[in-house]
DNA sequence: CGGCACGCCAACCGTTTGGTTGATAACGAG
DNA sequence: CTCGTTATCAACCAAACGGTTGGCGTGCCG
């Protein structure tokens, strides 16, 4: 029989990010994700005690996940520098976890559990433009609190909206987007 | 017994719509779209075929809204006003319409049936900014496309993320909000 | 060895879901 | 008046859903 200890639990949790990401918290079937992960359904109820449970552990994990991605990218010396790359690594974090991005989104009820990651994203990333104005390489008057909810919204927005948003499958597409929404940023915050 | 013609068709749309824009397609319920119009559950399926073909009408409707705000905004002179005039008109429209606003991103199995709509909002907005370039009122060398493209996720992607992007209730969110994206893309695109 | 806790599963259950059936009532046309 | 068409409903159904039960094997600790 199974040799004991197939780390079901991780297993789930991936599963579960694809199919959360794919059909929304309501879309998703047990069954499915149990499938996915190739362990019994059964055993998802025993780990996460619910439907809800698991989708908690998922949001969990890839907010951490994307913590992570924006405090690396925090090391760069010069300040318009380490907000570009900021922008980069958590683009190409929430990318890795087309899950999050949707569940920021499509919670269960509505109100999102996905919330707290996504807040302290945006403190981040105000942190580093407050950082920027401190050492004149931003202006002033600039309100670092909305320009960092303006970066996540575009950086989220454009991969939840993507395929409403854009002509055609240009692949290309997602690099200019990138680049057009860093130049944005820094040239609404330079003097 | 109920007068004949009691205008069930659109009741059932505009119930499916708050329903829709509630829950996701997934998430959203026959039953209790029936209920919320007031009508029986079947009318829903004699009119409309099918739950998928009631998104659709619900999808179809709310597209001409929008597409009647942004093209209502183009009468403005001066093509920065006017630009800042079609911004603020289609985000009330959004508003007036949280349906559109997550069905862009919650369509059922993902290939989004919002995505028309949308299109041509971008279509529309690009079609301005363009104008604007030919006026001498918005550097030359911006993509209007590209910037339309923005406009669109951060109004869009505001309504659909508020919750989590934003630290509280705060009523004037909203406002700062919208200033700040005329404000941003208009600096963007002036010389 | 003995037993208990853990990882795991097949089969099952009650409820809810999208969708159907068959009937009724009110018109408009002839 | 009659007869077909349109609008409406109550009651029903099979399938799918989230979740439960009971049990089996395996390793670890006494």
């Amino acid at each position: 029989m199974p040799s004991r200890k197939r780390d079901s639990k991780r297993l789930l949790v991936e599963a579960a990010r694809r199919e959360f990401g794919e059909f929304g918290f309501a879309g998703a079937r047990t069954d499915r994700i149990a499938h996915r992960a190739g362990v019994n359904k059964q055993l998802l109820f025993y780990y996460f005690g619910s439907k809800a449970g698991l989708f908690d552990a998922v949001v969990a994990e890839a907010g951490t996940q994307v913590e992570r991605a924006v405090t690396a990218g925090a090391d760069t010396a010069h300040a318009g520098g380490r907000l570009r790359t900021q922008l980069v690594t958590v683009f190409e974090a929430l990318e890795r976890r087309p899950d999050l991005t949707r569940l920021v989104v499509a919670s269960p009820d509505g109100n999102g559990s996905a919330r707290d990651p996504v807040r302290t994203l945006v403190a981040e990333l105000a942190a580093t433009i407050s950082d920027g104005q401190g050492l004149g390489y931003f202006r002033d008057d600039a309100d670092p609190q909305l320009a960092a909810q303006q970066a996540v919204v575009l950086l989220v927005g454009y991969l939840a909206m993507r395929h409403a948003v854009e002509p055609a499958e240009d692949p290309r597409g997602r690099d200019r987007w990138l680049d057009g929404v860093c130049d944005l940023l820094l040239r609404s915050l330079s003097w």
